[in-house]
DNA sequence: TAATATTAGTCACTATTGATACTAACTGGT
DNA sequence: ACCAGTTAGTATCAATAGTGACTAATATTA
């Protein structure tokens, strides 16, 4: 099957859509996550992962962070300038690049980091609660794959 | 497992993580389907939705557009304005119901449809290639549960 | 049949996002 | 060492989305 194909007449049910399927999905999960960090804890989505993968990673740069939570560069650059303006992280030069700054979480950071996590994942949890562990690594794998194949897509044009 | 437990100490590895990898995931997926309908015929994501809710739809209102789309009120509304503007949808009063304006896509709104949805489905299909029909089903029926969860989630609070 | 509440849709305002372009710092080839 | 090319991060401006108030129409209820 190629992409440019010409099948006349095709019909296209939103709701067997499988892209519309996944969004909508998307946005409902993630309106519930951020009833946590936004509402309780005053954060942006952008400024959660970014405290999330400063957990993960440890210190690291703005452009680190980009890959790491998939977010543009600007979305990172703001975030982290009301997150330092919090106190929530530092920033200090990097040791041979002075282009780059290295971002760390403050101890506040941590401890919001660990207020919001066990919230989070119990959410996560009711979500997979009425499946079984082999549904569980059925469903982390074929997101997986959707995820790859997605990359492909986005590449070919 | 309650929504308040306090699992001390918990960490959250954000690439493991189910509602990050799906918004992840979406957006990817959402980019993909944009470069169709924004790039090629220069509609919003809202206009798309609503061409497409029209199609399966038929006439109805811009509520139950809202509600088959999933989108906001306002969302709808301004799209709606848009489209109506370039002649692919036109509105007329509802016959018992004056506060109620019926959307219909015209023949052009209809003839875009028509366009559009062999590439998208090509999208589709690609994403879903490597997959068996039964991991396709399956696909499906997690998404769905998980859909079912997550709204449940919703209520909650 | 008034009085009240609800609903459909829009307006006006604000906040968020995204694209482009810029500055400063580094890299590599000559 | 120098110049072109690249990279990190930020500024700026335009487009987009989200919120609450508002208008008009209908529904409800006493």
């Amino acid at each position: 099957m190629t992409l440019e194909h010409d099948n006349q007449g095709a019909v296209l049910t939103l709701n067997d859509f499988l892209p519309y399927r996944l969004v909508a999905l998307a946005d409902l999960v993630s309106k519930v996550a951020a009833r946590i960090y936004a509402e309780r804890f005053e954060l942006t989505r952008p400024e959660w992962r970014i405290i999330a993968s400063l957990s993960d990673l440890g210190p690291v740069s703005a452009t680190e962070i980009c890959a790491h939570s998939t977010q543009d560069k600007m979305t990172v650059s703001r975030a982290v300038a009301s997150l330092e303006a919090r106190g929530l992280l530092r920033r200090y030069d990097a040791p041979h690049d002075r282009r780059n700054k290295i971002l760390e979480l403050t101890p506040q950071g941590q401890a919001i980091y660990r207020k919001i996590v066990p919230l989070i994942l119990a959410r996560e949890a009711f979500l997979l609660e009425s499946f079984t562990p082999e549904e569980r690594t059925t469903l982390a794998r074929l997101l997986e794959a959707l995820t790859a194949r997605a990359r492909e897509l986005e590449q070919l044009g």
